[in-house]
DNA sequence: ATTATTTATGCAATCGATTGCACAAACAAA
DNA sequence: TTTGTTTGTGCAATCGATTGCATAAATAAT
């Protein structure tokens, strides 16, 4: 301990002939104290260059101003995004943020959910794992009466507040963009994987056809993982087949991506003989050539919602936590890669 | 607080008819506790569903196992990699990592340095704010003894460890990487700010048309922010000028993605016109067309360092801190927009 | 058998701030 | 003047774990 020794509030005590009560409360702005008091406090505590112990006062207290936040993979844009959404408000709340991330592994989430609670947070922002199937840990959070907000990953199984965007709305609006855009034979990119957003997707997808009167073809429909060796994949399976198409609507960016490169590869004119919408608007669509139109989900601005959803949470009593849903509308950002008609 | 009131040690103690002090020794392995103890007091612990309160640990012991990460923006590749590194080796050590942006404020910086102290982290890993010339908050964490160890962006102001990677020989790869491709008139963007690592990128591109016998021609270098825009009018300002050139390298990707935009709008051919070379591998280097040669900093293996350099500090003997600064060596990533020379 | 040493545990203070309850002083009401 | 309120502080317990020092019991050394 060779450290300058920090002053506490029992140094601005001794200091002004009063007791640490006494201090604590004028630093608090408890109003049982004179105004007289409360200014030499705060005047000797600039002058010691006072800093408050937060782990003391978070022992006493309870409140450590710690959030708990859980994503799958941090360096994602889409996850660092709504990291960083997280900490605009919490920092100007006063909040901390400690991130932790699953890497899509049940143990690691259970453990990260748990050292959160060793850590004491004062609640979770989490996004679930893919597959995670049983919520135990999550319940213990809720049963200790910490807040807990889901965002974009989130399941039915806990009865807590959560934030996602219309996955439904922005796989209608990309899928129906494209039909305005003359496409009719529109192939699908999705996966298997049991998660409500790739559902919706395919629902929105299914349902702008629908609603247009074109029919399903499943034959134009491919599931895998998404990634840019599926997109590849899937592009070749799609010329290979012989199947006639126009376009095609990913639910990921990259499985896009692999499909253009592949189309391009083959001599095929983007988007002219085929138009491209992914979904997702990573940082790259507007780098590749032609520009990938995609399906922003705002991911900053979902970072605010899970945040304020979680102080809302934070401040509400106790008994009443009524869970709160928030769905964000998602926007098409629509390039050159779906662009047939040069408006 | 109607939360299941939680166990402690107490309660562990009184069930066993010892007291909180061998319970606390037992459960932290300390030698002097018998074996026969040790045991009932695991066995309890696991029955009672015992979970430790960090928060009262950190208290008396004065070790939160928290570490402040400070980043100038948490939603970029570079930063979110590292910040990824960080919290990989941290975590397997039983260590949080807390993480603030300064976004390049330097009111930001300071706070969030502030809020960390008072957090009482055990320490803090920082890239500094392109803009700050002041290091007193710095100063702060070294003289209270904590580890601070900063990354990519450092200062020499500071006594302390340092993690960085070699942008002079990242420069000095990718321009002769050009050189041997076949170029000889290579244009160079850079910034006029006053950071280390873009002047020693530039020394490398110097040093590296010396060694290869090219003068250098101070019509070919472009001083800007470096973002896509200042590629783009870097670009067009080249092509204004009519001066020859059949190269460039971006000391940053989007400055590079600028050009090539440019470039490709002209209707020159990469790399046959022009050959490209950016910095930093951004993840869509790859999806460019053609993909985009580039520099890659192995952000994750920088967060790995910095969180081994932390530890070493943290548990050296405060006498000897030995400040270290370990330098990382880049990758030129080669890609077709730079290849001139089909191998 | 006596003394010295080791082993295992307890005692009580401590980390620094918070907070319920008590209480003196000052002021208002009767 | 007496009683009732309000105002401003103090007292002391508390949050839960850690740790230096003391001590009883067990074992080893003489």
């Amino acid at each position: 301990m060779e450290n300058t020794k920090k002053t506490t509030i029992h140094d601005i005590a001794e200091k002004l002939n009063v007791t640490a009560s006494t201090v604590s409360r004028a630093l608090n702005g408890n109003p049982r104290i004179s105004d007289t008091t409360r200014k030499a406090v705060l005047k000797t505590a600039r002058e010691l260059n006072y800093e408050p112990n937060q782990i003391a006062s978070a022992l006493r207290s309870g409140r450590t101003q710690l959030i708990g936040m859980l994503v799958p993979t941090i360096n994602r844009a889409f996850f660092s995004s709504i990291i960083r959404g997280v900490e605009e408000v919490a920092n100007s709340l006063d909040y901390r943020v400690i991130v932790s991330q699953s890497n899509e592994v049940f143990d690691n989430e259970e453990n990260a959910v748990k050292a959160f609670l060793n850590a004491r947070v004062d609640g979770i922002i989490a996004s679930i794992g893919k597959n995670t199937q049983q919520f135990d840990h999550y319940e213990q959070v809720l049963e200790r009466g910490l807040p807990l907000v889901l965002f974009d990953r989130t399941t039915p199984n806990l009865q807590t507040s959560q934030v996602v965007i219309d996955d439904y709305q922005g796989a209608y609006l990309a899928t129906s963009h494209l039909i305005e855009q003359g496409c009719t034979r529109i192939a699908h990119f999705t996966t298997e994987r049991k998660i409500d957003i790739y559902k919706e997707r395919y629902r929105g997808y299914v349902n702008a056809l629908e609603d247009h009167g074109i029919e399903r073809d499943e034959t134009l429909i491919f599931s895998g993982n998404l990634q840019l060796e599926d997109g590849r994949s899937h592009a070749q399976d799609l010329l290979n087949s012989g199947a006639d198409f126009d376009a095609i609507f990913s639910a990921s960016d990259y499985a896009a991506m692999g499909a253009m490169q592949v189309l391009k590869e083959k001599g095929l004119k983007i988007p002219e003989d085929v138009a491209l919408v992914g979904f997702l608007n990573e940082p790259f669509t507007s780098f590749t050539d032609p520009p990938l139109t995609s399906v922003n989900q705002f991911p900053i601005e979902m970072g605010h919602t899970a945040a304020n959803l979680f102080f809302n949470a934070l401040n509400s009593e106790k008994k009443e936590i009524v869970p709160k849903k928030t769905v964000l509308q998602p926007e098409l950002i629509v390039r050159a890669s779906s662009l047939k008609k040069k408006s």
